[in-house]
DNA sequence: TTGAAAGCGCTAACAA
DNA sequence: TTGTTAGCGCTTTCAA
């Protein structure tokens, strides 16, 4: 049996009260009754149950996040190191985080109501932002604390923090025109992810910024996984007018294309340049490593808790909307397109 | 402001014990004012407070995990698979899971003791096992409910679920030999990780069951991170006679070794055979295709879980030993050592 | 079939 | 400086 306030409160002959406060560090108890009370508190090696304290506080000091597991893994590795970020910043504070899983399909919204309005947590974490994302209309109506990583295009304001994919891929097309690619193919994530739309809007910013038209018969959309990838690219290589240079994405979809190309008898930066987004460790291990862009993940969780947990303390957020800017890492898998190199 | 069984009963006016039971499924309840009652929770949008019922009923539902986070990620690239398995376990079951991150260090058992003794979970999942395991020993003292992902060394009995990293180790290292390799190298994890001395025992044993003698000085150490790989690699293969094989512990270290060798100019699976240990994503994208041994990481959470609820819910497991096969998967990272070739 | 009362362990307003 | 009292929202005897 767990050691309560009132087995202390026996034992050294004061009222809960008084070890309550005692124990609290309050400055109204006489240090030689807080030294007893500390002493034998230590002896009966006494935790507060935190049950009876969050009841009585009316408040969990408990972060919640809901990670999609799409199939038999995270949806994406980038979580991980996110969820890294955000489980350390938690800690720190003394808060707990709950995470809950939810396999594809509907009832994710639920998911998020139990959380709410079963009091389970003070505030939440919401992922992989969509344009019309009912998770955060949901939680914008209850008036429940939450801070988003992404983006939404919905007409109320909330917090986020996001890194700029529009820039992101500005830098990659640049970087590829300025190799002397002008047939790029790009592979999307689905519109239904906020950020899909923001990085191909830099793409086509930058193509058009260069006088390169954009070629809607380049543009295809993946799933975010490598399958996909090496799949797109197969098609998009067996054309009879084949891109030079492949974007995808994130970079699981870039690896696909770097097999696929490769067993096309191609080879990646000569033949074809790929491009990926994300920047996981992966990237540095695919022959040729890849280029990519780096979003940083722990840290992007890292703050995103910290913004969180600053408005549940009730300091107002001084910067609600947070864009973090993402860097190009130019590796081996861009060059020249082959038929400049002639 | 949360609606409560209290504003319920107001409304239909029942007392709250009435409203409790009725809501709860209690049969003791006349069907019609069961529907009264019913239909006013619903209008109401009542969730019962979860924190008030935890308190009554003395029990969380609640499932801890303490997750090593190594610098900015997790530890394992292993553990999202592992941790998309418990959650969607525990979903199913009702059971939250409280996940704590602990940057590597000391007082990683502090985030254990105040899981238990704040009575924050009804159980935890211990995972990356050790020899002596403290943490373990911690809650067998306890007798606080937990199963382990690994086993250990100690004289205690309690309730694990392991992959048989000594089987594994007998397939890879059999594989290379059967390849005509006699100097294998490897790489293994630290030795405070409790199957690093599966996997050498296997591994040993397999040589020695083939008459090839264990040769002390190609065994190396890493820290399972990819840069440790390489480094190693480029030590092994450096000396003056070199190894034809590598195996490494994780995928991890063996796709730098791939770079390593990359780096030397040889040829993977032609100069040198590498094998890995995990088959995580990566192993598929490495080029060549890494030969490994496959851990089923979702599955083994999934099953973690699901014994850690069977025993919570008071059922005696009828099984409190499982031990998964791994498999090896023959990729394209290994072939006849060059001197067998010729 | 229903309700009153007690209490889970803690904190906090108020009184002494 | 300390104690009394009340109550967070729920479940569960026990009695009616």
């Amino acid at each position: 049996m767990p050691v309560t306030l009132k087995d202390i409160a026996q034992k050294v002959g004061y009222s809960v009260t008084t070890v309550s406060r005692a124990l609290t560090g309050y400055d109204d108890v006489a240090e030689s009754t807080r030294q007893i009370i500390l002493k034998v508190a230590d002896e009966l090696d006494y935790h507060p149950n935190i049950t009876a304290r969050r009841l009585r506080k009316q408040s969990t000091d408990t972060i919640g996040i809901v990670v999609p597991t799409y199939r038999t893994r995270f949806g994406d590795p980038f979580f991980s190191d996110f969820l890294a970020g955000v489980g350390n910043k938690a800690v720190e504070h003394g808060f707990d985080l709950l995470v809950s899983t939810h396999p594809p399909g509907a009832g994710e919204l639920d998911v998020y109501k139990r959380m709410v309005m079963e009091q389970r947590v003070d505030g939440m974490i919401v992922i992989t932002t969509r344009p019309q994302d009912e998770r955060i209309i949901y939680l914008i109506e209850q008036g429940f604390p939450f801070v988003a990583f992404g983006r939404s295009d919905l007409e109320m304001d909330f917090a986020y923090l996001d890194v700029d994919g529009e820039a992101g891929m500005r830098q990659a097309t640049q970087h590829l025109i300025d190799l002397g690619h002008r047939r790029i193919a790009y592979i999307s994530a689905p519109f239904d992810l906020m950020y899909a739309h923001h990085r191909l809007q830099g793409h086509k910013e930058t193509l058009s910024d260069n006088d390169v038209p954009f070629d809607e018969s380049l543009m295809v959309i993946g799933d975010l996984m490598e399958r996909s990838g090496s799949a797109l690219a197969r098609e998009l290589l067996t054309r009879n007018k084949r891109p030079s240079a492949i974007m995808a994405c994130n970079d699981w979809m870039a690896s696909g294309v770097i097999g696929a190309v490769r067993e096309l008898g191609m080879t990646v930066g000569r033949d074809v340049a790929v491009v990926g987004f994300d920047d996981v460790p992966l990237a540095r291990l695919t022959h040729p490593q890849l280029t990519t862009v780096r979003q940083p993940a722990y840290d992007a969780g890292w703050r995103v808790c910290e913004m969180l947990i600053s408005s549940l303390q009730g300091d107002a957020l001084e910067e609600p909307h947070l864009i973090l800017q993402p860097q190009l890492i130019v590796r081996e898998s861009c060059g020249a397109p082959a038929s400049q190199k002639k």
